[in-house]
DNA sequence: CTCGATTCTTGCACGTCGTGCAAATTTGCT
DNA sequence: AGCAAATTTGCACGACGTGCAAGAATCGAG
């Protein structure tokens, strides 16, 4: 992965316009952002811009992306016979020791997302992308597609309640622990 | 509630525009459709719908909001003493025989909305202010504030699962029976 | 009914956005 | 070196959302 020139570049770009959108986002409001300044602070074009993201929401969003798509790969890496939902578990608890939480792009992100109801709306959308792919993930473990579905739901829900309780919290529990005691609350009975 | 003239004619107006949005959607789908068009149909100034929706996925989705928002009100008014869960079952099984689903306008949105991201996307962002109100209203069963907006999200997390399943399977099964099965299966552990 | 106050509609102007297209630049490969 | 493929850029266009002020409709008290 990313060994020729071409693509090497292409990643930094991504990166370099996602950084900017979050910073600039940060520092003025994403209302008082234009792709316009994003596109500068990269040292980009505005029509390039739009050769790797959709909107500047999307740009500030792509590190939340990143790590939810890192959160599928962790369940599908799971042993295989273990109960779907403990795999969802585990490779939750997984990630954050991977991916610690203070994390600051990522928490960058969050406390923009709590305020700004287009990007809630945004991010919405990459999950239904999402829980198509960990679906697909799942049913590995549990056949009945149907119920896959839901237990996917039900997961990628609980998961973002977690996140929100946290963020309006005075931070006095950890993000971890408070999502596994909130994962541990719910259910969804297997075939 | 709309005894005066003026907001009789805001209501009507609003329903006009909504259902030129949807009529305008399903004919030429929604990327065919401008706010002006909308506009000219319902025989309003294109500022005048900005007055009324924030963008054409709002007018599209108004009948799916209400819905949802009569939902919400169906579960405020369950007996007292009804364990949570079942206050969300039951309310739901209202719904469908207080509204039935072959519901013209409902499933002309729904299907519309199977195919169409950015529907999904404004859709995702007005259920974050529906979970607001879902809690709020679950509080009273269920003092846990975190259980109450576990319960929300989880519920209405199933229940958009169940309209998707539906809408994707060759409709060999209705609806109600369909989510209530669903709803059966997901435990949300109380206090 | 009259008339002042309130609310709603409309048109205009402006900055922003996404995108098709074609020219120019950069990179890949032999 | 030099051709092919991929990427960037500028331009132009229609669409969008919104502040603002003028005009029209509605309300309510006398």
């Amino acid at each position: 992965m990313e060994t020729t020139l071409r693509e090497h570049k292409k990643a930094v770009t991504r990166r370099s316009l996602a950084g900017a959108a979050l910073r600039l986002a940060m520092e003025r409001g994403l209302d008082g952002v234009t792709v316009e300044d994003i596109a500068d602070e990269a040292g980009v074009s505005r029509r390039t811009f739009s050769n790797y993201f959709a909107g500047k929401e999307d740009a500030v969003l792509d590190a939340d992306r990143q790590r939810f798509q890192a959160l599928v790969a962790l369940v599908d890496t799971r042993p295989g016979g273990e109960d779907p939902w403990q795999a969802l578990r585990a490779a939750t608890a997984e990630l954050y020791r991977t991916w610690p939480v203070p994390d600051v792009e990522w928490m960058a992100q969050l406390r923009l997302l709590r305020r700004h109801p287009s990007l809630l709306a945004r991010q919405a959308g990459d999950q239904v992308a999402l829980e198509r792919d960990l679906t697909a993930v799942l049913v590995v473990r549990e056949p009945d597609e149907e119920v896959a579905r839901l237990m996917a739901a039900t997961f990628l829900a609980t998961i973002r309640t977690g996140i929100a309780l946290w963020l309006e919290g005075a931070g006095e529990q950890q993000l971890p622990e408070l999502v596994d005691r909130l994962l541990s609350r719910v259910r969804v009975q297997g075939t």
